[in-house]
DNA sequence: CCCATATTTAACCATTTGGTTAAATATAAA
DNA sequence: TTTATATTTAACCAAATGGTTAAATATGGG
């Protein structure tokens, strides 16, 4: 996958998870589908609202919408989260490196 | 911390998280602090821009800026991102484990 | 077919975001 | 003290965000 194309998968992603309700939202489905009413049954806020919020939820592919009748349930695509948890992961390692530099600095001067 | 304490943390960090130009910066501090003139440098971008963006960073915790003379620097706080891998950490069991290895790794770094 | 229900779209609004240029401020150097 | 340099603030702009209400669009059940 190419870079930009990466950056904007971690542009949405990231964004999405930047908002206190769509956490919330996620939670909610963490352990079954629920469909657009229920959900916005727990939020006090209007239908649409929570419609455009599970728009921006599936548009960075964390969530799945299934319709089964008149319903659309939604459910986590965990896996989605994976890009964000190597992006940290790398920024730790890079964080060990510099651990490791530092350590080496100091190696080096203490042996001087 | 009680619990919307946090939630604005993690909108701030994620959403702070959801943008390329940041996290480019991000990459480019995370081997030595740099000034806003050296960062700008390598963004196609105006002094003012790159200084938002830093804002911004640093608002979310995961920039530290220190004034050295004229200059600004800019250093990446890592141990800022323990939220953000805390919350994704959470979403899935099945990923409790190697995240546990990774924050238990920060943790004995950070309490030294 | 008609009706109720689930969801989305349209139109609107206020605020935020990400950029610009020009002016202001802070500090060091001469 | 004057001047040069580093950074921020001000003022502006277009586009995106997060919300609303009202209308439109599925879909299933009588």
């Amino acid at each position: 996958m190419s870079t930009d194309i990466l950056s904007n998968k971690l542009d949405k992603l990231f964004s999405s998870l930047g908002d206190t309700t769509r956490r919330q939202i996620l939670q909610k489905v963490k352990t079954k589908p629920y469909n657009i009413i229920k959900l916005a049954a727990d939020f006090n806020m209007s239908l649409p609202a929570v419609s455009k919020h599970i728009k921006i939820l599936s548009e960075a592919g964390l969530i799945k919408k299934e319709r089964e009748g008149r319903f659309i349930y939604c459910s986590y695509n965990f896996e989605t989260l994976k890009p964000a948890m190597d992006w940290i992961s790398e920024q730790h390692n890079l964080w060990d490196k510099s651990f490791e530099r530092l350590a080496d600095h100091i190696k080096n001067k203490t042996n001087k």
